[in-house]
DNA sequence: ACTTATTTACGTAATTTTATTCCAATATAC
DNA sequence: GTATATTGGAATAAAATTACGTAAATAAGT
């Protein structure tokens, strides 16, 4: 495990025992770590209204051999995607701050959930989806646009997929359910009643039910085969955002998963797809 | 500039346009890029048995400003985490590597973008939404599903939102543009026939046209505010992937900056929003 | 309380290191 | 054999570091 803990962090924390100059360098830096990792000394003294000399101390106070070398270690420590302690947007920030703790957000969801992906399921998922005769997605409000998305990829496979947003046609369909068919509900929170209704609905016919939602919601006990997502919502501002973007790459895996199911002979029709749209387009200049 | 997901990748796939002495550049830093970030011009055009200038030359064609800030962005590639020998996802990989393969795709475009985000023209389309009388979001395909997020977030700041995949609703939608109306088109190309000639129609209007697309794209063109997303695509296996995600993500920043633009006493309101939501969930145990 | 000594902090300027540009020489293609 | 591209040497420019001196802060002594 890498997870040297944060330049950035270790900035913060040692601020207070810092003197004058080296408090203005360090302030100059977290003002703006992208900038600093571009500029050369001299500009960064002058942002912070020191002198160089001063910004070299700062970097060897800091483990650096110079100034150089600290420069790297921001970049990499700001390229490995966790910044700050507080992720949550509020009121204060302007814009130079607030876009980038969104995909700090994104990114950390990202690889939180890399480094602990739910193989078997996803395996299990491809397998009844490669096999499928029909491929029901279900979601309701942020997840409907998830599962659309869903629908724009997978329709590829020689398999109809449907979508609905519609919470009655939801049970009807999930009623319709027979043997080769795949219902698949996309949930965050996993207690959407109507999702989950229409689940226990499927789950009494032949077909089988997938779900990718949080671990141990009603929604997964109602499933044959759950992808657990566990992503944590900065609800902060009662806007939904990290675990969607989870979501959609699980679908993607599970997509690739499907082609290489299919093997290598497939590759001919999905480039076929591709090209049909090539006269919707304006050509490359 | 087109902002490259990984460097080490791009010199692999470059190698062979690559003249004698960039061709052992290459070489000398595929060969061991830890130490690359480490050394100086002078060490590196020893070990790659080439002269300085040589050395220079290479970082330029690969978009660096010279030798400095190609160490940086090696250096942050290098962070990122991201396996850079294959990005793309063959038919050789097993289950163990290509989700993994995938995430990092996503997690590294997201990097990437973060290091460049259009803030002016962000900062410019949080003032048009804000100040919206009504806000349209158009998308076709894959941008359909992120229209559609669009819209499950910014219908909650008081402002009618709409969003249509068919482009004859387009045109004519487009055609109805009056002062105070926002047109937001999605596109990852930004060539799509259907999406620029509604660009085109609306940019004719009073309304105001605001574009998430490609930069340089005829999209981008017909917009009068435009927010680059210069993402490159993985497109060996013909799945659109990474550019919706950024998408994503810079809509959700919008949607922040809206809520900021609107001010604290909005919160409450937000909160009614998402409170709405509870009688269709099962309680948290 | 005030002065003086001592340490620490900081900046100027010189030095050194590092990177870039310019141009000539060589290789390669036509 | 001429034109074009590629390469490296030398000069120049830029950047970073060091050495050193001054100013400020702290401590000790009167």
């Amino acid at each position: 495990m890498t997870t040297e803990s944060n330049l950035l962090a270790t900035i913060q924390s040692k601020l207070p025992d810092l003197n004058k100059s080296e408090a203005k360098v360090a302030a100059a830096i977290l003002q703006n770590p992208e900038d600093a990792t571009r500029s050369s000394i001299a500009s960064l003294a002058g942002v912070a209204g020191v002198s160089e000399p001063s910004v070299n101390r700062f970097c060897k106070t800091f483990g650096a051999s110079g100034f150089p070398d600290f420069k790297l270690q921001l970049a990499r420590s700001l390229a490995s995607g966790v910044r700050y302690v507080s992720r949550a947007v509020d009121f204060s920030d302007d814009i130079q701050t607030f876009p980038r703790k969104l995909f700090d957000n994104a990114i950390n969801a990202l690889i939180t959930s890399r480094e602990d992906l739910p193989l078997p399921a996803i395996e299990r998922a491809v397998d009844h989806i490669s096999q499928a005769r029909r491929v029901i997605f279900f979601g309701l409000g942020t997840s409907a646009a998830v599962a659309r998305d869903a629908e724009h990829k997978f329709f590829r496979f020689n398999v109809p997929v449907i979508t609905h947003e519609d919470p009655l046609m939801l049970r009807m369909l999930a009623a319709s359910g027979g043997v080769g068919d795949v219902f698949f509900f996309i949930s965050h929170t996993g207690r959407t009643k109507a999702l989950v209704e229409a689940a226990q609905i499927a789950s009494n016919t032949e077909a089988t039910v997938v779900a990718m939602t949080h671990e141990g919601s009603p929604l997964a006990e109602h499933s044959h085969c759950c992808i657990h997502v566990n992503v944590e919502e900065d609800t902060d501002h009662y806007l939904p955002m990290t675990s969607r973007l989870v979501q959609l790459v699980i679908l993607d895996v599970l997509a690739a998963g499907v082609t290489l199911r299919r093997g290598e002979s497939f590759t001919p029709y999905l480039a076929r797809i591709k090209d049909s749209l090539k006269d919707t387009r304006y050509p490359t200049s």
